[in-house]
DNA sequence: CCGTTGACCCTTC
DNA sequence: AGAAGGGCCAACG
């Protein structure tokens, strides 16, 4: 299994429980660098399906530009499913859902 | 090997 | 408080 980013990226995602949401600078955190958040991106954007990609976004809770999965309404609609509470402002609450990523891995 | 690109984040005006 | 710009790191050609 080779060690790089992307893949570190897909089993962190991967581990990210339902109804929690992680940010990109939090998945680069934990692959190994805090400021390799674009290559978090790029790595989701190769990412295969059945990756929760839908469950990470940005560090204010915004959801990332339509150029994701396939379009914020759809990320929204799929973080409900979740049981991610939603604020009026169209954001997830983050602080309240933000994946607290278990050491435990 | 060097240059370019990218689903971001942070600092400053 | 809101908006704009730059910087960062890794993968790909």
């Amino acid at each position: 299994m080779e060690d790089t980013f992307p893949k570190r990226v897909y089993q962190l995602v991967a581990r990210i429980p339902r109804g929690k949401v992680a940010t990109y600078g939090q998945l680069a955190l934990l692959a190994g660098s805090p400021r390799a958040s674009r290559i978090v991106g790029a790595a989701l954007a190769k990412a295969p399906a059945g990756l929760p990609c839908h469950r990470v976004l940005y560090r204010d809770g915004s959801l990332c530009c339509q150029k994701a999965f396939g379009g914020p309404e759809i990320q929204r609609q799929l973080l409900e499913a979740e049981g991610v509470p939603f604020l009026p402002d169209g954001r997830v609450d983050v602080k309240v859902c933000l994946w607290e990523t278990p050491e435990d891995a």
